[in-house]
DNA sequence: GTGCTATGTTACTGACTGGTAACTAACCTG
DNA sequence: CAGGTTAGTTACCAGTCAGTAACATAGCAC
C-alpha cells in the first residue's frame, strides 16, 4: 500500500519534472546505492533495496543479474562521481597547479564538515564508498577488488602529477602524503561526526607539506 | 578426525612449552581474532571460528554468550595491543616528545613496510582493525561504536598531547594532522599490498608537518 | 481491438546464520 | 572408585539470504 503510494509519487514527480518516467531499473540503483553507503555492502540485502525503491525482488532481477553486479555499478558509479567533483574542483585554476591543490583540498573540507544539508548529496558522513567496499568484499572477489584497486591508484596517479606540476622536489612522497591526509579523512570520518574529528586540519596540513616540498 | 587431531597437536604443543593446556575458550578466541581481521566481522560465521579452533559450536557457546560478546573482546583486545606497541615505542624516548613522534612513524613504517615474515604477528596488512569495525558494525549498536569512538579519541588524544608536548604552535591541529596520516595509512593498507602504497611517505611527512609546526 | 513490454504478486528453493537442547566421553581431584 | 568439570557430538529451531518459477496486470504501439 504505501509502498505502491510511494511509486506512484515519485513516478509523478519525476514526470512533473523532466518527462522521462523514472524506470524501475534506476530507482532500484538508486535505492541501493544510498543504502550501500549508509549501512555497508554486506548489511544490505537485495529485498531490503527492492522493498526500498517501491517494488520487488522479481523486478530487482529482471533488471540486474545478480548482487554483485549491482555493487560493481554502485562502485563504478561512486567512482566517477568522485571524479567528477575532482575535475570540477579543479577546473577554474587550470595551469595552476597549486591552486588546484588549494582547491581540492578546501573542497574536500568544505564537504567533510559542511552544514550537513546536503548529506544525501554528498556522499561522505560514512568515509569512502569505495575505500568501505575494501573491508566487507572478500578477499577473492577479483572483480570488485579490482574497482577500488583501479580507483585508488587513479587518485594516487593524480595527485602524484599535480605534486610533479607543482615543482615538488620528491613529487611521489608529496602527492602519497597528500593521499594519506585525504584517506586519512574519509577513514576518521566513520568514527567522527559532522566538525568533530580531525578532518577539519586536513586543509592547513596540506598547505604545510606542499610548501615543506616546494620551498 | 582431522580436527580432533589438530586439537591434540596444538593442546601438547602448549603443553610442552608452557605446562598450561590452551583451554577452548583461549583456542576459540584467538582464531576468531584472525578471522575477524582477516575476512571481516560480518563474513565470519561462529561456526567457522569454532571449526578452525578445533571445536565445535556448542563449545563456542560455552565460552561466549553471544558473537558480539566475542566481537566487543575483539575489538578490546586489538585496542589493548596498539597501545601496548605505542607504549613500547615511545618509552626509550621518554621526556623527549619530538623523538617520541618520530619512533612512532617509524615504526610504524617498519610494520607496515616489514619484509612480512611476521604478518599473523603484528596485525596490519588489513589496516585498522577498529576502523575497518566501524564499517562493517550497524549504526545502532551503541556498545561496538562505542569502543571504535573510544580507541580513536584517545589516539587523537594521545598525538595532540605529544604536539603540545613538542612545543608545536597550534598542537590540536598537529596531532590531528599526524592522526590524518596515521589513519590514512591504514586505509590504504586495504587496498595496496607491503610496500607498494602510498604508507612508504607517512615517516617523512610527519616529519616535515612537525618541522612546520614546530620551526 | 491485438499484441508486446514493463511491472507487480505470490510462493518457493537451498544455503547459511546465530543460537539451543540433550546426551556422551574424557579428565582431573577427592 | 566417585563426582564434578570440561569438552565433543548430533540434531534441531527460527530467521535471513540470494535467486527462481509461474502467473497476473497495466499501459503503450500498431
Amino acid at each position: 500500500m504505501s509502498a505502491k503510494a510511494a511509486v506512484v509519487e515519485k513516478a509523478e514527480a519525476a514526470k512533473g519534472e523532466a518527462g522521462v518516467k523514472p524506470r524501475v531499473r534506476d530507482r532500484i540503483f538508486e535505492t541501493a546505492c544510498d543504502l550501500f553507503y549508509r549501512h555497508g555492502i554486506r548489511a544490505v540485502g537485495v529485498d531490503a533495496i527492492a522493498q526500498e525503491a517501491g517494488t520487488n525482488k522479481m523486478s530487482f532481477y529482471r533488471s540486474f543479474p545478480s548482487k554483485e553486479d549491482l555493487v560493481a555499478e554502485y562502485l563504478r558509479e561512486q567512482e566517477r562521481e568522485y571524479f567528477d567533483w575532482w575535475d570540477g574542483t579543479i577546473a577554474p585554476y587550470k595551469g595552476d597547479p597549486l591552486k588546484q591543490l588549494d582547491a581540492l583540498f578546501q573542497s574536500y573540507l568544505g564537504m567533510t564538515c559542511s552544514a550537513g544539508e546536503a548529506q544525501a548529496e554528498c556522499r561522505t558522513s560514512r568515509g569512502c564508498a569505495l575505500g568501505n567496499a575494501a573491508v566487507e568484499i572478500p578477499e577473492d572477489n577479483d572483480m570488485l577488488a579490482g574497482i577500488v584497486h583501479d580507483y585508488k591508484s587513479e587518485i594516487r596517479k593524480r595527485l602524484r602529477k599535480l605534486a610533479r606540476d607543482a615543482g615538488a622536489r620528491d613529487p611521489n612522497a608529496l602527492g602519497d602524503a597528500l593521499m594519506l591526509l585525504m584517506e586519512g579523512g574519509y577513514y576518521t570520518r566513520l568514527t567522527y561526526a559532522q566538525n568533530s574529528g580531525p578532518v577539519a586540519a586536513i586543509a592547513k596540513a596540506a598547505r604545510a607539506l606542499i610548501e615543506a616540498h616546494c620551498a
